[in-house]
DNA sequence: ACCTGTCAAGTCTGG
DNA sequence: CCAGACTTGACAGGT
């Protein structure tokens, strides 16, 4: 099994290169002229871009292929104080430079609206924001002009004291959403509702990838054991999707499943013994190497998305542990095999 | 240069 | 019904 590891969004490593400046609403409003403070606004876009752009730059020359953008990389456009902003075509340029950068490099980036994306919300106005964002978010990923293989993952959502009720709101709403944004989603266990097995079931049913986030499933396991019996059916639902993926898009091409789109977790540690949910500065080998053990003959590509406080600096701090491992070998500085 | 309280957003819990 | 926790990076305003 091929693993290749990646990070989120900011680099401990590369100095000054946020991707995720922003304005608050109030100091937006401040401002008097407001064409001056979307302009602004447009600035701090621009270099949010130009930040991910030397982002990738590193990953490129320390052979990182993995990696989530920041969800954030045009402030406050999804809120109501930039109502009737367009940024996306003084953007276009940027965002596509971004896009070029990753195509020409053949690497998987994704983007992970934050938790107030919630597609089981009973509120209308939330529902309404939710997916307003959820089409932001996909609409960026176009703007690079990047294909389906670019994800956006999202937590199922709340449960409001009847999870059946909420996943029927979710259920009857999924087929209304822009086939862009459709097409594009992937569902993730959660660490306090949704377990692994409940959010797989539903991945399933509407058909789309599921996210496998070991430390959440450490934290809600629900009834189930290690996460390495879920971990057939979720493999099939990334081998569907690309199935999907390949039949609407005549230009993609894959001779064996997996090679297309290798399925994706995510690896966490928790902070300490009392706040065992936050992430911690970095990864312990285990329980992610025995579950990468388990899994290594039935799977020919993973990635794996390194959550940590250090960022890079955990991923290569991981790289270094794993190597030690006698069934690892390094193939270079961000990819493993470990044989089957 | 550095420190601290605050920030657009949702949900859940406990009082 | 309402206040506070949750969690995160960065702003904003102070020294």
């Amino acid at each position: 099994m091929i693993v290749r590891f990646g990070y989120v969004a900011m680099s401990v490593n590369v100095a000054n290169a946020s991707p995720s400046k922003t304005m608050t609403a109030t100091s937006f409003c401040q401002i008097g002229d407001r064409d001056a403070a979307l302009r602004k606004l447009g600035r701090i876009a621009e270099e949010n871009l130009h930040n991910t752009l030397r982002l990738l730059r590193h990953n490129q020359a320390y052979d990182i292929h993995v990696f989530r953008f920041s969800s954030r990389l045009i402030p406050l456009v999804t809120h109501q104080v930039t109502e009737g902003w367009e940024p996306f075509s003084f953007l276009a340029d940027h965002f596509r430079e971004v896009g070029d950068y990753v195509r020409l490099h053949g690497m998987r980036t994704s983007l992970h609206p934050d938790h107030f994306t919630v597609m089981t919300t009973p509120r209308a106005e939330v529902l309404r924001i939710s997916i307003a964002d959820l089409e932001h978010q996909a609409h960026m990923l176009t703007a690079m002009g990047l294909d389906e293989r670019a994800k956006c993952n999202i937590h199922i959502g709340g449960t409001y004291g009847d999870k059946p009720a909420a996943l029927a709101r979710f259920r009857e709403r999924f087929p209304e959403l822009k086939p862009e944004v459709r097409h594009r989603l992937t569902l993730e266990n959660d660490d306090k509702t949704y377990t692994a097995r409940e959010t797989l079931d539903f991945a399933e049913e509407i058909g789309v990838p599921m996210v496998l986030d070991i430390h959440h499933h450490q934290i809600n396991p629900g009834l189930d054991g290690p996460p390495e019996e879920l971990w057939t059916r979720i493999r099939h639902t990334w081998e569907r999707n690309e199935v999907d993926m390949l039949s609407r898009d005549p230009h993609m091409q894959a001779s064996q499943p997996g090679e297309l789109l290798p399925p994706k977790v995510h690896s966490s540690s928790p902070r300490n013994e009392q706040n065992r949910r936050a992430h911690a500065d970095y990864v312990e080998p285990e329980p992610l190497f025995s579950f990468l053990r388990a899994i290594a003959a039935e799977t020919p590509r993973l990635d794996v998305m390194i959550e940590a406080k250090q960022k890079d600096g955990a991923l290569f701090a991981l790289m270094k542990d794993l190597s030690d491992l006698p069934e690892v070998r390094r193939i270079d500085g961000a990819t493993i095999e470990i044989k089957g």
